[in-house]
DNA sequence: TTTTTGTCTTTTATCGACAATAGACAGAAT
DNA sequence: ATTCTGTCTATTGTCGATAAAAGACAAAAA
């Protein structure tokens, strides 16, 4: 195996999707456009759907000839990328316990591990270094610094800095620009779930990055933005594996950012950083809980 | 070649260095020790200067035989690590001109062209791309974003948010912590460099990143100290393409660290902020007129 | 004339292999 | 009782090879 096909299994999952709603399918560059990948992947996604007996297909004829069962999907696990199933792993190690700061790690190990070469370990590796988890020794091992209380400081300590001044220039962005109108379906999105918490209390997880990636996006700075990379991460998967009391909390956040969402509405620069301040302590908070 | 031997070479080079002075060699481990490898390339090593002539060597007894001439050093060329080969060759790339904006990037071209394996380059590319200079298209190729003011801009942003809070952090460390003694060094050495301004001028590039460094370090923060990196590489690269008015330029900053140097013994905030900002300004200035 | 398809080339992602380097352990020397 | 050396093993850094995926270009179709 000198590459993973995931794209295309990931691509032909999604085109079978599409299969359950049209008749026919479009030309190979819409198609393409579509789903994200090239037309080489899309043909052989055609080829694939001819030889399943879903579509009858000769050059621009692209006839659906049966409904997609559940069979003809790729189980979802062979259609995850490389670095997703190391991060995955990796993250489970470090967070959910029997990982301690100051372990070594070691590459070969880890792929053998999770049944993958050494080149993707180590790439994923230095990827994965700018969290600030993990640190070299030139040629010698990599140290686990430790998902640690010291850690969750000084990640918010920056958090904070940044997203008070992206806040500050939010406030400053044009009546025209399109994060307005992005606020607003967030905002919309908030209510929703606040009217039926016990059920949905889960997605907040995925809406509060959604919702401080538009805040940091409007610092206008690429160091910024992706610093927001760190943070999403970690409280990704802190979310995942900490669920205690998830439902008050979330509750609480969710109401700190419609303050928030309202206070930026107003432009008034104070009840923006009181409004954000608020809410980053709680969130800062909450981390630090999860960890001690 | 599966891997270049320049740690030996480069450890090789600094240990007849220290037989010009010594007249025989320590133990195996004490020499491991002080040019910081493995006990194995020390071996290596003494059984070289055994094979040059330069040394008796028998289990304790490490006798230096003659002087060494500047033929027993290996040529400097060889002893660079591949990163560091391949940066100086990228950085020159894009800064000396000849990169536009928004232009692709080939490992497989770059590999070629200075002579490496593509594993390499790959693994460049991904520990540059946290210094915001390219970007990945997933399964494509990477996108040149140039150093350009926009960079600039975004980078001195963030530098001047983190600085004026090390700044302010290391006011407040207390009065035996090293850093106070080490600041007292780099104090001398700018009254050195400045009283003989004329010639000493280009050793500033590299006082200038170690106080920086130091500055950075007081806030105790990884991620603040980690983006020093990011200034650190486009000093490096800017001090060293860009010699326009290169004297003056260095002593008025020289002059500027004094005033801060002089605020933070002060512990005075007010006046750490202001001789801070000030220097910060002027490093913005110099860095973007070298680029329009 | 523009878009689509067929065909072909180029580039990326991943693997296994191997030399350089680190590091472990027991016996020898102080 | 430490510290050092001899020897051996384990791990990292780099390479070339190869399948997956992207993408170029001309002929064909609308």
């Amino acid at each position: 195996m000198a590459k993973q096909n995931n794209v295309f299994k990931d691509a032909f999952n999604r085109c079978v999707k599409l299969l359950e709603q049209t008749a026919s399918l479009p030309s190979e560059p819409e198609l393409g456009a579509a789903l994200g990948v090239s037309r080489t992947t899309v043909r052989a996604i055609l080829t694939r759907l001819e030889d399943v007996g879903l579509l009858a297909w000769e050059k621009r004829r692209k006839i659906v000839l049966r409904k997609p069962v559940p069979a003809d999907y790729f189980p979802t696990e062979e259609t995850d990328s490389l670095s997703e199933i190391i991060e995955r792993s990796f993250m489970r190690r470090i967070l959910a316990g029997g990982a301690q700061p100051g372990m070594q790690i070691n590459e070969l190990e880890l792929a053998r591990e999770i049944g993958i070469g050494t080149t993707s370990v180590r790439e994923f590796l230095i990827r994965f270094s700018r969290f600030g988890l993990i640190e070299k020794r030139p040629n010698s091992h990599w140290v686990l610094k430790g998902f640690t209380s010291e850690f969750a400081l000084e990640l918010t300590e920056v958090r904070e800095m940044f997203e008070l001044r992206s806040a500050a220039a939010f406030a400053h962005l044009p009546e025209d620009h399109p994060a307005w109108r992005e606020l607003d379906a967030i905002e919309a999105v908030h209510h929703e779930i606040l009217a039926d918490i016990e059920a949905r209390y889960p997605d907040f997880s995925e809406l509060d990055e959604r919702f401080h990636l538009l805040v940091h996006r409007a610092s206008k700075n690429r160091f910024i933005v992706d610093f927001y990379d760190v943070i999403a991460i970690v409280f990704h998967y802190h979310y995942q594996w900490n669920k205690t009391n998830a439902r008050a909390r979330n509750a609480r956040a969710l109401e700190e950012h419609l303050a928030y969402i309202a206070a930026l509405r107003s432009r008034d620069a104070a009840g923006i950083e009181t409004a954000c301040r608020q809410h980053l302590k709680s969130a800062r908070e909450t981390l630090l809980q999860s960890i001690n």
